[in-house]
DNA sequence: TCAAAAGTGTTTTATATACACCCATGT
DNA sequence: ACATGGGTGTATATAAAACACTTTTGA
């Protein structure tokens, strides 16, 4: 249904830094293969219209869905993007958001969505369509900052995780080296880690310990302002 | 002109949150009285509908400039709220800005302006317009935390300051009372302040010495990575 | 028995905290 | 001379950093 308004107004967008762990030694990131012009070819952040009876948290949601099959991402709003030719054909502003998830799976191919989707390492990315790649840049110094005040690192973990798996993870996303005690000293002294029985598995050698985040009393410490700190 | 879309798209505003610091006890912020409906007669932010040529920012600067009389204020973007009912009339949604002013000045009442302008100490708001009440909740948040890791406290002083205004600033800011010798010694470790030759004036006790902020070796130090960190 | 990573403490250094008096100025 | 806030140092406690070997498991 056309409709008409007194004043030209710019469309809305939201895209997502879709972010992933290889459990080993890249941050990824998903990107989508555009099929049209302009950037035909390119390869650019996942992203959407957003509606006039949604958020744009619930169209990232739905976006995400659609797309990639992934339900029940941690989101967390990043920033609005709001130059006024950051797409050639008309104004966009794009509110962008984090999508980070704790594990890398590979998007579902069955889904209605002829595009090609796919996992890049975050420090070898192609040329981004649109300011996407500018985008990416905020992202990583965003994900870094946060990560030493809020405990998101953990929304790249699975459920159950090992201390080596998330020093490793922090190290990736810090880009340096840390200390296994003093990691490990700081991390515990926190107090928010559940010791949990499981152990890993399929290794060929001792098997680690296996923890989980304690997200209620994460919750309950922020309440009473005492939040998160690594630093 | 008006103009014709295949699908509604929401309106799109910025809105800034002015705050200021009176230079002894409280944070003020300032509102906007209303003369429309809805929420008639109520305070509301400062705000401007975004055009198809002006980013966010740029229009927030208009904004301030034209309704207000301030000029070359700090800005940095705070959030983006966009849940479908914050305005009863049609979606709109707000990209919030933080508008930071180095000291209280009046606003210029020779404007085109015929709303009524002031400025509220922060911690005893009337009930505000819209989602505004909690756009400001979420803001004072947002400026403690700010506060403790990146140098915005200093955008709510004069050129020059005395360590006296800067701590009493920083106690407003953060709720709790400072100890003097220590957040000295840490102000002045971080090395980012230059000794005026200036005094205070006007004091009916001994006049304190005027320092500024070394904006310079700050930004020369965020690009190496070296943020600014009290806390 | 070997390879591989898990797990674990202490010492040193730096930073944070607690705390009280004298000084310079204006009236 | 008095009132007012400006300015300053030290001792203690806490947190950060540096550092290496033993243990457990799978192959």
């Amino acid at each position: 249904m056309p409709v008409i308004y007194r004043y030209p107004r710019p469309a809305i967008n939201v895209n997502c830094v879709v972010i992933g762990w290889d459990g080993i030694q890249d941050l990824k990131i998903l990107l989508v293969q555009r099929r049209q012009s302009p950037f035909r070819n390119s390869w650019a952040l996942l992203g959407a219209s957003v509606s006039m009876t949604e958020t744009s948290e619930h169209t990232a949601r739905k976006a995400l869905h659609e797309q990639t099959g992934f339900d029940d991402l941690y989101l967390e709003q990043l920033f609005t993007f709001d130059e006024v030719d950051r797409d050639p054909r008309e104004r966009v502003i794009s509110i962008v958001y984090f999508a980070l998830l704790p594990e890398i799976h590979n998007v579902d191919q069955e889904l209605n969505e002829p595009r090609r989707r796919e996992w890049f390492a975050l420090d070898s990315l192609p040329r981004l369509a649109f300011d996407h790649g500018k985008i990416v840049e905020y992202a990583k110094i965003q994900l870094a900052q946060r990560a030493l005040h809020q405990p998101i690192a953990f929304e790249l973990l699975p459920y159950r995780f090992s201390l080596t798996q998330i020093q490793q993870l922090y190290e990736v996303i810090l880009g340096r080296n840390l200390d296994k005690r003093n990691f490990r000293k700081k991390l515990l002294t926190e107090e928010l880690l559940i010791e949990t029985s499981h152990f890993e598995e399929g290794t060929k050698h001792r098997p680690a310990k296996l923890y989980r985040f304690n997200r209620r009393k994460h919750l309950a410490r922020v309440r009473i302002g005492d939040g998160f700190d690594l630093s």
